[in-house]
RNA sequence: GCCCCUAUCGUCUAGCCAGGUUAGGACACCAGCCUUUCAAGCUGGCGACACGGGUUCGAAUCCCGUUGGGGGUACCA
């Protein structure tokens, strides 16, 4: 059985640079975070960029920045793992001399032969049984002889078992377990060597990774084994999978950090949507601070199956914290929104009346932006299907130029009085205040629908909501339908 | 093929380890309330223990199997 967490840890995000982060790996990094800063201890964040064809800079800027835009916390990093290629290369040799490893000179082609034909006839394929040891003096003459060769480890004839925090005792049998390639031919180390020798130098205690690596720890506890003394805790986190039921993919939607950002979604939306999926306080708390988290969470209440990428349920949980954010908080996420709409340089006080009037009603940022468009136009377009409905009612563009007048004429332009002079003037003209509430609201916004009528005629603004009101009065002068019947 | 993981409402999950609950919450959906609109909010509704065997007075919970899903099986990470 896994043994309980305690701290202080040091754990690490290691993410390969692929060009954008996905939500999987967020998660992942996500929860290295709050383990490590319930427990204390370290957070180090490490590039894995041994493969080099797939990797560059640019790549792994755009992790970094989608780390830090996503709030996760470092306190070391990044390294990058090919920067340390010569300590991995120096374990490999070490390993070789003291006969945990050694040379293989069989070729690719010779290997996958192999396979095949072993694979087709049914029986299980194992390198290590598959062929035969070359001499030892072999080995010396093909190696003098510069013939070209990869480095294997030799696996422990043993059953490996992994202790992992999430799925408790998890065993390998010896049979399952094969000698493995831990320096190409090339000279450059694998995959599994760079990591462990990374997380051996770095001091890793804790290794949270996804479930794709389960089936390989037996390689790496090997690897552990054969290299020092210690060898971490293993922690894998079940997969994210998209509403297809299959692994998260382009097909059933947005698979990374990027994306949601791009749709408008709030960085601290995804955070405790990403949080909570696979994991829980063990109460029915949902929506919770970052601190909140810290002090809740623990490894053992991770959860062990997949689940599935439920859009709808960020999309609630960004609308919440649209509402619930600072003023200023919600302003620096929604700058390059506002720049897609045209909204560059405007009133910044205006702008933030606007945007605390409408961002409860927003989903997210993409729709907030559009919403705040009409406080800063001269003119307010009419979508002429939108005004039909008024257009048919011949009695309104006076009574909206009334009202226009009444509110020029008010003392105090406020939410109170702006209400009273309406209701009193649709009394007098024997109309509901619906009547006139309606088209006013069109008149300011060219919208039917939006936030409480007077907070937005007040923030609007006496000048312009008078202007707007009479040019729509205008308007519908101008394009009169005679009601039918 | 072989190895490994996994299975509670449509979705995320609590409950499982220490068997006895009207199987709880949230998203979505539906209805109602509120209301000048749209949201929000509030109230209620719909809705699940994959299947088959055991063990037991009693099984979502423990055991075995089946089926489904996922991962791995590379000179990818």
């Amino acid at each position: 059985m896994a043994t309980e967490t305690r701290g202080p840890v040091r754990v690490r995000f290691a993410p390969s640079p692929t060009g954008f982060l996905h939500v999987g790996g967020a998660r992942t990094a996500i929860y290295n975070e709050l383990l490590r800063q319930s427990l204390g201890g370290a957070h180090v964040l490490r590039i894995e960029d041994t493969d080099k064809a797939r990797s560059d800079d640019a790549m792994t800027r755009q992790i970094v920045d989608a780390l830090g835009w996503l709030g996760v916390q470092f306190d070391e990093g990044p390294f990058l793992q090919s920067e340390r290629e010569d300590a991995h290369r120096a374990a490999a040799l070490r390993l070789l001399a003291e006969g945990k490893a050694y040379h293989c000179f069989r070729t690719p082609e010779e290997l996958e032969a192999k396979r095949s034909e072993i694979l087709g006839r049914g029986d299980s394929y194992r390198y290590r049984t598959a062929f035969e040891q070359p001499s030892r003096r072999e080995v010396e003459e093909r190696l003098e002889a510069g013939e070209p060769h990869v480095v294997r480890f030799r696996m422990p004839d043993e059953a490996i078992v992994v202790d992992d925090i999430v799925r408790g005792a998890v065993t390998f049998p010896a049979e399952s377990l094969d000698d493995f390639v831990i320096l190409r031919s090339d000279g450059s180390p694998t995959y599994h060597l760079s990591v462990v020798c990374d997380d051996m130098d770095m001091g890793i205690t804790h290794v949270l990774r996804g479930e794709d690596h389960l089936s390989n720890t037996p390689k790496h506890i090997g690897l552990f084994r054969a290299l020092g003394d210690t060898v971490p805790a293993f922690g894998h986190l079940p997969m994210i999978l998209g509403s297809d039921k299959k692994r998260l993919s382009k097909r059933t939607g947005a698979t990374s950090v990027e994306e949601f950002r791009d749709q408008g979604v709030v960085p601290q939306a995804l955070y405790n949507y990403l949080a909570l999926l696979g994991w829980s306080p063990g109460d029915d708390r949902e929506l919770m601070e970052r601190a909140e988290m810290v002090d809740a969470f623990t490894a053992e209440r991770l959860g062990r199956t997949a689940s599935i990428f439920d859009v709808d349920k960020l999309k609630w949980m960004n609308a919440h914290y649209m509402s619930r954010l600072t003023l200023d908080g919600i302003l620096g996420h929604l700058e390059p929104f506002l720049a897609e709409v045209g909204l560059s340089e405007v009133d910044v006080d205006r702008l933030r009346t606007a945007v605390d009037l409408h961002r409860q009603r927003a989903k997210d940022l993409k729709e907030l932006a559009p919403a705040v468009v009409p406080y800063f136009l001269d003119v307010i377009p009419y979508d002429p299907e939108r005004t039909v409905k008024f257009r048919k009612q011949s009695a309104l563009p006076d009574l909206l130029d009334e009202l226009a007048r009444r509110y020029r004429a008010l003392d105090d332009y406020t939410v109170e009085a702006t209400d009273a002079a309406l209701r009193q003037l649709a009394e007098e003209s024997e109309v509901k205040a619906g009547f006139l509430i309606h088209p006013t609201r069109l008149a300011m916004s060219g919208e039917k629908a939006g936030p409480p009528l007077f907070d937005l005629v007040v923030a609007m603004g006496r000048e312009e909501g008078t202007a707007h009101l009479e040019r729509f009065a205008t308007f519908l002068r101008e394009h009169p339908i005679e009601p039918e019947g």
